[in-house]
RNA sequence: UCCUCAGUAGCUCAGUUGGUUAGAGCAUCUGACUGUUAAUCAGAGGGUCACUGGUUCAAGUCCAGUCUGAGGAGCCA
């Protein structure tokens, strides 16, 4: 067996016990000849090995290079140094790997992050990606846990579908047909009767509709995972390839989907926070740093940790679209003309407004609910007042969306009335309107942005840094 | 896709009104030192100035186009 080694987490977690054991990992500096900072993923903590001068000889000490693997055997003693508690004794140190100080483009110092975003397959060897990718880690467990101790089935909703009518934005289409020379129907176009699944077929913008089959059977569900949209979008809270999570929830009004949401959240957070609290010191620092480089308006009025704790401790802003409205009309920024796009009922929210209700006017997360039905998708439920829908969206400083849901519309007459005026192909959708057709109930779901969530958890400024493998327009490197 | 800004050594950046052989810090290499904490000290090597074309006696510098990146907008999660 060749694992027997203790992760430098658990070793650093205990005491220095004079106790002989084994570290593997990879060195992030080599000072004095003498002293490895060793790093092996488990915490942003290097483990101090003591190489005693002239144990080990010179020629073999050279190889100890910026990001070599090392396994080191050794007696775990107090420190004689400041800087740690405990060090590691080396008795024998094994190179499991070189690492050509020539060609590594890691150095001990700070990289930009867009340098760090061309070298992706090493970025996760630094310690701001190190902290990121541990906490995006326990976000998922903890989305899993959530819905599980709740009887949520979670749900694989297909990655390839035969619907282009989810209305969620472009697609990418699925295809095995030669790209230069595809069958042809006599009128020209192109006969998808040929290709590999008989028609046309797209990779999943959202996997909301299949969820909400589920749901009618099981109650409540969720699904967790990958969503592709071929916008050519090139902002920093924009993926081609992203994940999302969708719980779907039968007998569950707007109310109770609004309830559900703030609890996910503030879940998540108090689940990184007593597990992650490492990486958010480490994160919060380096968003501080970050921000020196500011000016004074630009920067957070509040540190990471401070953000996260008021979060979980006040409830989130509940208005409605035309109380949104109102304030804005009412707003100084409107009154001094300083928004760029005009404010009525009826207009959707522009990126300059949502941030003005988020961050100047409540400056907390805030629930915008009942939007005009004329922005928003076919299956929202109509309000009585026959001009809005039971849409709400979760606004976050910062990020601006990362909740988007609403209570679906469950009757047969009103929905198929609206994807009649909205050209959704009624007869495409068989199956979905056939659960309006047996035993419609109330029910609502939500998509939450994983990424986004991460970003917002983790203070990262751009989307690109908190996915491991970035794709955006142009970019699908690694 | 639109607007703005940027691209000079492995990294971060300086480079004046166009004018000799394009610089610095860090990293790397060599040597010294040896309880260091992004070790320190001395020395050395390292450049298709994003690419293509143009203006000019002369272009890193000016002009045009292209590519790439960033910030903002739209689309949205």
């Amino acid at each position: 067996m060749f694992n027997q080694r203790t992760k430098i987490k658990t070793l650093l977690d205990g005491e220095a016990n004079n106790q002989e054991v084994t570290v593997m990992g990879w060195v992030r500096t080599f000072r004095n000849n003498q002293f490895i900072a060793l790093n092996d993923g488990s915490t942003n903590t290097n483990l101090q090995v003591v190489a005693e001068l002239g144990s080990f000889d010179d020629e073999f000490l050279k190889r100890v290079t910026t990001s070599a693997a090392l396994k080191v055997r050794g007696i775990l003693v107090p420190s004689l140094g400041k800087g740690q508690k405990m060090e590691l004794k080396a008795t024998a140190i094994e190179i499991l790997g070189d690492s050509d100080p020539e060609k590594y483009p890691l150095q001990p110092k700070k990289h930009s992050l867009e340098f760090l975003r061309e070298i992706a397959h090493l970025r996760f060897r630094t310690n701001t990606f190190g902290s990121v990718f541990r906490v995006r880690h326990a976000l998922a467990y903890a989305i899993h846990k959530f819905y599980n101790e709740r009887g949520f089935l979670y749900i694989h909703t297909p990655i390839i579908t035969g619907s282009d009518a989810e209305g969620a934005g472009e697609m990418f289409r699925v295809s095995t047909l030669p790209f230069d020379n595809p069958p042809r129907n006599e009128d020209g176009s192109i006969n998808y009767k040929e290709d590999f699944f008989g028609r046309n077929t797209n990779l999943t913008v959202s996997g909301q509709l299949e969820g909400e089959l589920a749901a009618t059977a099981f109650g409540e569900i969720y699904t967790f995972g990958p969503t592709f949209r071929a916008e050519n979008s090139n902002t920093s809270r924009h993926l081609a390839e992203f994940w999302m999570i969708e719980p779907e929830m039968a007998f569950y009004d707007i109310e109770d989907n609004m309830n559900l949401a703030e609890s996910f959240i503030k879940y998540l957070i108090a689940y990184v926070m007593e597990h992650n609290r490492e990486d958010l010191e480490f994160l919060a620092q380096r968003q501080a740093d970050e921000e020196k480089q500011l000016p004074q308006d630009k920067r957070s009025d509040m540190g990471l940790i401070e953000k996260l704790e008021f979060v979980l401790k006040n409830d989130f802003e509940r208005i409605t679209y035309t109380e949104a409205i109102d304030i804005l009309l009412q707003s100084p920024a409107y009154k001094k003309k300083k928004f760029q796009y005009d404010v009525s009922w009826g207009i959707d929210m522009q990126s300059e407004h949502e941030r003005y209700l988020v961050e100047k006017h409540f400056k907390k997360p805030v629930i915008v609910r009942n939007y005009p039905k004329h922005i928003k998708a076919f299956y929202m439920r109509q309000n009585d007042d026959g001009k809005t829908v039971a849409a709400m969206d979760i606004l976050a400083p910062g990020i601006g969306e990362i909740v988007g849901g609403s209570q679906r519309e469950e009757r047969m007459d009103k929905l198929v009335e609206r994807m009649k005026e909205m050209h959704i192909p009624t007869d495409e959708l068989w199956w979905y309107l056939d659960t309006r057709r047996f035993g419609t109930v109330p029910h609502s779901g939500f998509g939450l942005g994983f990424e986004r969530m991460v970003q917002f958890v983790t203070g990262m400024g751009n989307i690109r840094d908190v996915i491991p493998f970035p794709r955006t327009p142009k970019t699908a490197e690694f």
